[in-house]
DNA sequence: ACCTGAACACCGTTCAAGT
DNA sequence: ACCTGAACACCGTTCAAGT
């Protein structure tokens, strides 16, 4: 066939059908090879759009990251609740897509999007007040909060085998083998109630704040 | 050669290569075939020690999770003071075997070490008088928050270049150069300032709590 | 410029064969 | 029981060749 007159691909048409390749089957079905065939052209074509796969991975991490609300930091709403509102959307938006957590987990680097909400997020600590030290702890923290807990379900991460945790061994994992079945809502919970726990704790450390001179 | 009289091989041999391995080489530089190298052995040797790649990663994450400290868990000291030391000597494990902190994501499952840290976590709450849903969380909540430190330096996922954030685009990341830089440092007073708003947040909600009835 | 097939240097895993 | 080499079905990537 060679090169035929309209191009077969491009990076959003390949980026499109990496999506749904990961969000089907995970990210170890997403070989170039495999996502060309999806694509019904041959493996090699794809170097002609991303240079490497690795690339190809920083495109579809940002595509994540580009659905992620940013509008509550637009009006003058506090800190606190925009944050609050953020941490939501952004773990909506992993869940989403939970096998592309570890490829978000890299940090901004060069992609536009991550780099978008980063960006929103110290503008709108400093602009609150936030010296620009504890302004980028604050978002470091939340990043790690957000990320770690789209990264590794904690309910998930127990077997639902009822043998599984010996009493004799682990004498308060009694129950832990129903963790697994009420997955989501544990998680959930669990999510809910940490990010409460920050966000109060970094209020505590707002109010002992020195007073602004500005 | 076929079978030596004495084997050549034991699960903690293994486990020992694909360490060293890993550490100095990363998570990607584990191969069946090279580890099997580095061991003097030919790939397929290693199936009979463990069933499948999997499984040892999971001896190999077990490993490091073996190395946290839990002594803090032992006396009779108050909650918070115990998770604050947990939170610090877990993310140091980790902070030794960076490239391993992808397996640890995945949760306990059958691993003996992990499913100690959970139980000892978990035990220490409930014992102080948390109710189990809510020592659940708080137990998810930490292993989140230390587990997404570990995974991505937040300093680390911005690039060292100067020209590399237009101001035009993002107006509010004009140091973030200066992050990468200075990484470890800049993670660490993170995670202390999280870690602190997180055991902050939980003591209140602790203070909240309806009187014991024991 | 954009696609192809062939090729290189890898993978994880299975299996019959050896002792 | 524990190792071997050969084999199967894969990888990511390069490259000359086609239009």
């Amino acid at each position: 066939m060679a090169r035929p007159r309209k191009p077969l691909l491009s990076t959003g048409r390949i980026v499109e059908a990496a999506r749904a390749l990961v969000d089907a089957e995970g990210l170890a079905a997403l070989s170039t090879r495999r996502l060309a065939a999806e694509l019904g052209v041959s493996g090699p074509s794809l170097y002609n759009h991303f240079g490497t796969k690795d690339e190809l991975l920083d495109a579809l991490a940002d595509s994540v990251s580009a659905r992620v609300d940013l509008s509550m930091f637009e009006d003058g709403r506090p800190w606190r609740t925009a944050l609050d509102d953020w941490a939501r959307s952004y773990r909506a938006a992993l869940a989403r897509h939970p096998h592309l957590a570890p490829v978000l987990a890299r940090g901004p680097g060069r992609r536009p999007a991550a780099l978008r909400l980063a960006d929103a997020v110290f503008g709108a600590l400093t602009e609150a007040g936030w010296p620009p030290a504890q302004a980028t702890s604050i978002g470091a923290a939340l990043r790690w909060y957000v990320v770690g807990s789209a990264l590794g379900s904690f309910a998930g991460g127990f077997v639902p085998d009822e043998n599984a945790y010996d009493p004799a061994d682990y004498p308060h994992l009694g129950q832990a083998h129903l963790l697994a079945e009420r997955g989501g809502t544990v998680d959930e919970r669990a999510f809910t109630t940490g990010l409460r726990a920050l966000l109060d704790g970094f209020e505590r450390q707002y109010a002992e704040l020195p007073p602004r001179t500005a």
